[in-house]
RNA sequence: GGGAGGAUGGCGGAGCGGUCGAACGCACCGGUCUUGAAAACCGGCAGGGGCUCGCGUCCCUCGUGGGUUCGAAUCCCACUCCUCCCGCCA
């Protein structure tokens, strides 16, 4: 959520620089509600003064001894005339607040002007595509050539976009993440944490899946009268959420946490996406990095959280590039993105591995999570995460550069003490 | 699932329906004292919001939501969560 003094005070600087993302605000439906806030609210407030003056007054008459009489009919139907007007205030500031719970983030400056992913800036490539002098599968035919992946079976278990693993793919699966918690808690200082993978609105609310994505979600209905669950599309929901509704003490920042979690996503809109393969799946597994840093140290922290996710890549011998995404391309509650894409010689291209991302006071406001500044006042965080790694992807980059000509797939050193010393899964 | 108790500021913990946003203690901050520190003493110290150039001033918040009342931390109802006991399951 966007500050509401400045919206007030900056008006028209903040929907230019939403304009920019693509995003218009609805500035005449927001001064009228600010203004009826505004309006309303001293109206109110001047009511709630007068009867609790005199309703004072009366506690103090009865406490002399003194006829209350004429205060009585003073403050008669106050009560009544100030419940009315509280309850038309609390309408508006709930119409006020869906209307900012929709509005998305602003970019940082800096961030470069565009409209689509093809305006991002690329900043920096690591390692060149990977050439073979055989003709190359893609992870689909390779997966199913060690008879290690099974697209059949996801399919009849759940549906389509699940995908069932076997064997040494299945192991590597689990190689991959744990390789990326060991090298994150190690080497990089995250904290571990385990976290629920169902979460309640609020928490959806607070880092801005909630209310304006609903339909990306899956959500679980429950018994008559308790709330619906929803499954988290990423670990970043509940583990930024352990910050929600808090006051940090300021020498425990930065808290730097790291969570391997499943990952579901229904979605919906990207029919005909990706069905090849084992790219986009409703669920998948995912090593998330998240930080709660204190304002001043978030440009900081989301350049070493995007290095702390490329060393992954680096020690999976994968080549990548790392791209900035534009205004238009960035997520609703983002300030500013570094997209992380690895070489997919299936597809001939770059494709999104990680997604880092600097949210800023965005989902601290939402979240009121706040940390106790130099002078001892409570202040928002920021708030940053970023994927280190998607492991189903990984999976795919690490099947698709590390193929043999004979389809059998090489292990990268850095993962085979997770595999049992094994250095390569044969093709069957 | 059954029963009992509880929820108050960063923490602990008081609070006959009326000068209670809340005693007291701890923690924390500032000061006096001290070579420095500790101790002692003095003072400060919840959050959010409105109006105001500012000094200020007003409103809301004692788990949440309703209700009773001129007035609710205090009374009533519902809900949530926590603790303990019994049962059940892992």
């Amino acid at each position: 959520m966007l500050d509401p003094a400045r919206l007030r005070s900056d008006l028209d600087a903040v929907v230019a620089r939403l304009a920019d993302r693509g995003y218009s605000f609805p500035t005449a439906a927001f001064l009228a509600l600010e203004q009826a806030r505004k309006d309303v609210q001293v109206r109110t407030q001047d009511l709630q003064t007068r009867r609790n003056a005199l309703s004072k007054a009366i506690g103090q008459a009865r406490g002399k001894g003194e006829d209350t009489d004429a205060l009585m009919a003073e403050v008669a139907g106050l009560g009544d005339q100030t419940r009315a007007l509280e309850g038309e205030l609390d309408r508006i500031k709930g119409e006020l607040e869906a209307l900012l719970l929709g509005v998305p983030n602003l970019p940082q400056a800096g961030v470069p002007q565009g409209r689509s992913a093809d305006d991002n800036v690329e900043v920096r490539r690591v390692g060149t595509p990977t050439v073979f002098d055989f003709a190359a599968k893609d992870h689909a035919d390779l997966g199913v050539g060690t008879g290690l992946v099974d697209f059949e079976a996801g399919v009849k278990v759940a549906g389509a976009r699940f995908t069932v693993l076997k064997g040494a793919i299945a192991r590597l699966h689990r190689a991959i993440a744990q390789f990326m918690l060991d090298v994150h808690t190690a080497e990089h200082s995250y904290t571990e944490v385990y976290v629920p993978y169902l979460v309640n609105a609020d928490s959806m609310r607070g880092t801005g899946q909630l209310p304006k994505f609903e339909d990306d979600l899956f959500k679980v209905p429950r018994g008559a009268g308790d709330p619906p669950l929803y499954l988290i599309p990423t670990a970043e929901v509940p583990v930024t959420n352990l910050v929600r509704d808090a006051i940090v003490a300021a020498d425990t920042l930065p808290l730097k946490f790291v969570c391997h979690s499943p990952c579901f996503r229904s979605e919906a809109g990207s029919y005909g996406r990706d069905t090849r393969g084992m790219i986009r799946q409703h669920q998948f597994d995912k090593v998330e990095l998240v930080q709660i840093v204190a304002p001043d140290a978030s440009d900081a922290a989301l350049e070493a959280l995007t290095a702390h996710a490329e060393t992954i890549l680096q020690r999976l011998e994968l080549p990548y590039r790392t791209v900035v995404l534009c205004t238009g391309d960035m997520g609703f509650s983002a300030a500013r993105t570094y997209d992380i894409e690895v070489w997919l010689p299936g597809q001939g291209a770059y494709r999104e591995i990680s997604s880092c991302s600097n949210f800023e006071a965005f989902q601290a406001r939402r979240m009121q999570a706040r940390f106790r500044n130099a002078a001892g006042k409570p202040e928002l965080v920021h708030t940053l995460n970023g994927s280190g790694l998607a492991v189903g992807r990984t999976l795919v980059a690490i099947v698709e550069n590390h193929q043999r000509a004979d389809g059998s797939i090489a292990i990268p050193a850095a993962l085979r003490p997770y595999m049992g010393g094994i250095d390569v899964i044969p093709a069957t």
